[in-house]
DNA sequence: GGCGTCTCTGTTAACGCTAACAAAAATTGG
DNA sequence: CCAATTTTTGTTAGCGTTAACAGAGACGCC
């Protein structure tokens, strides 16, 4: 078994004070005289002291661990926001508990959420991106920080999204500014409210400029049920303009039309959604829409460090405004 | 600041036992009466009580949780190695709490392990896919049970890997087998293991079949490198196939070769690594080369485990044997 | 110079749990 | 039915830290 590190009394027997002091100086207590300080200091380095974050736990009641609940943390939009968020909790401090999800229904984020609460983490993150999330949510304790990304917007909870609608409003209205007549949508799963806000959007474009959205085309985000969608794009003549709830999506609708040789965007334009690394390369290039994960993961911890700090659990919301990138993969219509 | 639950003695005191009994049923002690286990188990759940894990690591040393390091969780490989990994330890009882590091140099790596340390962590993984990682965790204190994932093969750690050389062997026979007279490589970034392993494997294959093995293209992972690295190849007339060290540098190839006319397969296969979900969906649909990230966080969980229940720290070793995908960007060149 | 007021340091008591031992209850055997 | 054993339960003492309070100097003010 593991030889464990020296503890506090160790370093206060050394430098020759009390524990306690030891403690102060770790902790920036002001009132240490700097030469006490300094003898306390050389004490932890020279017996490579480690403080003890399960005792400190204990004690004051919170770790320095934030929880996250994710669901499924390859796909490209998750990953980079879990990636942000640990970046910038360890900035403030903060270590990242991952409690990775296989669904996210009620009962799995419960046990998620229970697994979390049991190491007394200092706060939780719920990326919840679907319905069923929701109503876990409502049954938890209220005592515990806790923010959502990308939940639902119309429950009382802390939450911080991307501007999904204004995101495909300015995807769609991208394409009616090209020229095109109308603009297709090719969706993701009904139940992500990512989803609902990106069809909210397009429809909002579209009905703004006094045009009937046509029928959507429902997919799950893949880049195979994009194809499937594409093939059917592919042969319908009337069809000039696309826009795609994901770049993964998007992939598949090109390689759909590319079979059927369709040109884009010579004989029809695709937008895509979240400029994964990738969509610059695709061909033809992508022009999408950018979400700021970072900013995302900035103000999700910031509403919860604040929490944190101040007991209170008012239940803010906040949006970060994604940004449109213009690439090859639209042009206006052939007449 | 928020409520705190009830703890064991209050459990204890509606139950009519001591705390120890408590304690008793959680951690599954034989002998306790079926009675006194029902009452305890029913006076735990009307309490919603739920154990302190820091207490408990306090007092046994260790907590419930196993750290990873880990450098960029945005790729796909880091990320479906770190969601796999999760999945596993959920099922064995732990969290995962991640330690993301901007690089992976020796300051870095020793300040993510110092975090993880802290929290008094059961074990800790290290994904170390660059030569400065493996430095840093030779000075790490050897009492704390450590696997590397994608780490050097030649340190005297605990380490799992996908077996590179054998992936990267397959695919360049998969093009030698198809008629090409020779494989051309776009590697990873030179200081990568991932990379050294599939320069390697695409170097041996060429050996063996006696042929002399043509100039190296390097790139950095990233779709961008590869589409530079496809600009050239594609202006060379005896280049007919290309094995890239990942799907994305592939991606980039395939974008280059497309603009310059030159068709795949027809002109030129191609050959990516990885399998990211999106590669049947290329242009045209990606032969590749697919790991197990599966398998490979069930090994190294594995061997972590057995570190922490037996104490001892041997160094074992253990690869996992890539499958290759075949799909349509290999053909036989034209003569 | 005595006394209140700082500043610094030490002492003691939790926090919630498990380990080790002690005691009580149940079971067995003769 | 009593002693020896086994099973079940209770008691006590930490784990390493912070919080709350108490004490010891140093300093200024009347």
């Amino acid at each position: 078994m593991a030889v464990h590190g020296p503890a506090m009394t160790d370093v206060a027997r050394l430098a020759g004070v009390s524990h306690q002091t030891v403690s102060r100086v770790l902790n920036g207590h002001p009132n240490v005289r700097e030469q006490t300080r300094l003898r306390v200091r050389a004490a932890i380095a020279e017996l490579g002291y480690r403080p003890n974050g399960a005792a400190r736990a204990l004690v004051t009641g919170r770790s320095q661990v934030i929880g996250v609940v994710a669901q499924n943390t390859t796909l490209y939009g998750p990953a980079s926001l879990l990636a942000a968020l640990e970046q910038t909790a360890a900035e403030e401090g903060f270590a990242v508990s991952v409690g990775s999800v296989r669904n996210l229904d009620h009962r799995s984020i419960s046990a998620a959420v229970e697994r979390h609460l049991s190491h007394r983490v200092a706060g939780i993150v719920v990326i919840a991106p679907v319905e069923s999330a929701g109503e876990a949510l409502e049954r938890l304790p209220k005592d515990v920080p806790l923010v959502t990304v990308d939940g639902d917007p119309s429950r009382p909870v802390p939450l911080v999204t991307v501007d999904q609608v204004a995101g495909a409003r300015a995807a769609t209205q991208h394409l009616l500014d090209a020229g095109h007549r109308t603009v297709w949508h090719v969706s993701g799963p009904s139940d992500w409210f990512d989803s609902v806000g990106r069809i909210d959007g397009w429809r909002q474009a579209l009905l703004a400029a006094g045009l009937d959205p046509p029928p959507l085309m429902p997919g799950d985000w893949s880049a195979a049920s994009g194809y499937r969608c594409g093939q059917m794009l592919a042969r319908m003549p009337e069809v000039t303009a696309v826009f795609t709830a994901n770049d993964h999506l998007a992939l598949g609708v090109l390689r759909a039309l590319h079979e059927f040789g369709r040109r884009v965007p010579d004989e029809i334009s695709v937008v895509g959604f979240d400029d994964v690394p990738e969509a610059a390369y695709f061909i033809p290039p992508l022009t999408t829409v950018r979400p700021d994960f970072d900013a995302v993961a900035r103000a999700s911890l910031q509403m919860l460090l604040s929490q944190i700090e101040s007991g209170t659990g008012g239940a803010l919301r906040q949006t970060v405004a994604p940004t449109l990138v213009a690439r090859e993969s639209v042009a206006p219509p052939r007449r």
